[in-house]
DNA sequence: TTAACTGCAAAGACTTTGCCAAGTA
DNA sequence: TACTTGGCAAAGTCTTTGCAGTTAA
């Protein structure tokens, strides 16, 4: 069965190599939303010879062609990425403590992001809403 | 009279210098959330002297300082700065055509920041909400 | 086969820092 | 005067790119 970006890839023209081919499948099995190096690490477990250029170039690509997502949250450096599914928007919240993200949707909010654009005179075309927490701590 | 950052400053036992004078009002004249090098120019208009490396420091002094803010918005390489207000918080509306920052502000969100944080089992520390979106065109 | 891809190292862009002269309290 | 600042240029990070060998269709 093809992979959602191995299809695209088709779709575009765009080669289905083998690292590509790693490094679609490290983004569709994490889901803690790893930095270039990681995805650099887990590929290299693989091919150890896949190169950091490589993993650069192959995010760009596929995040340009809105197979995935970058992000680049506060307080940190390097951007982080995940898998995209075209139907399913959500926010993140941020551990500060661990840097653990959180996926969220919240409906209201939703309709509020579009009506303050609106009432603002502009038409909403993207958006960002990032919470940065910390855990509420238990002594239980 | 003091302005706000000069009287943080001398709260904080930081020295009140001319360069830091000058990039202090800047700051607080500009509204248009300028970038370093904005700042810099604008500077440079009252004292030619002062240095890119000044501004970088000093505005990561204020910043760091919570005087004034620092926001990377998504697409824009450079930071761009804004003086802050302790009482009053807003959100950001960037015009994906020319870059301009429109503020505003939500009762509903900020609430429902709050709670999405809480129900999650956290505690909401910092969060950042940005809406990119382009001017409703009107032909009139 | 042949145009596209990859690895390596070098180059870029933004930001920070070391050093020493200069300014502040 | 003593100690912090600031200008300049060099160094640091993350990311992109040029080149030449390699690979997928």
């Amino acid at each position: 069965m093809l992979s959602k970006i191995e299809a695209m890839c088709l779709k575009k023209g765009i080669r289905f190599t083998g690292s590509r081919k790693i490094i679609a499948q490290i983004i569709i099995e994490s889901n803690d939303h790893p930095d270039v190096d990681v995805v650099l690490q887990r590929a290299n477990k693989i091919n150890p010879k896949i190169g950091i250029a490589t993993v650069y170039r192959t995010l760009k690509l596929f995040a340009d062609n809105d197979i995935i997502a970058k992000h680049d949250f506060a307080g940190e450096e390097k951007s982080r990425y995940e898998d995209v599914n075209d139907d399913e928007h959500h926010d993140h919240l941020i551990d500060i403590k661990t840097g653990k993200v959180v996926e969220f949707y919240n409906e209201e909010i939703e309709h509020l992001k579009e009506k303050i654009a609106k009432d603002l005179g502009y038409n909403l075309v993207d958006h960002r809403l990032e919470l940065y927490a910390s855990p509420i701590k238990k002594d239980d």
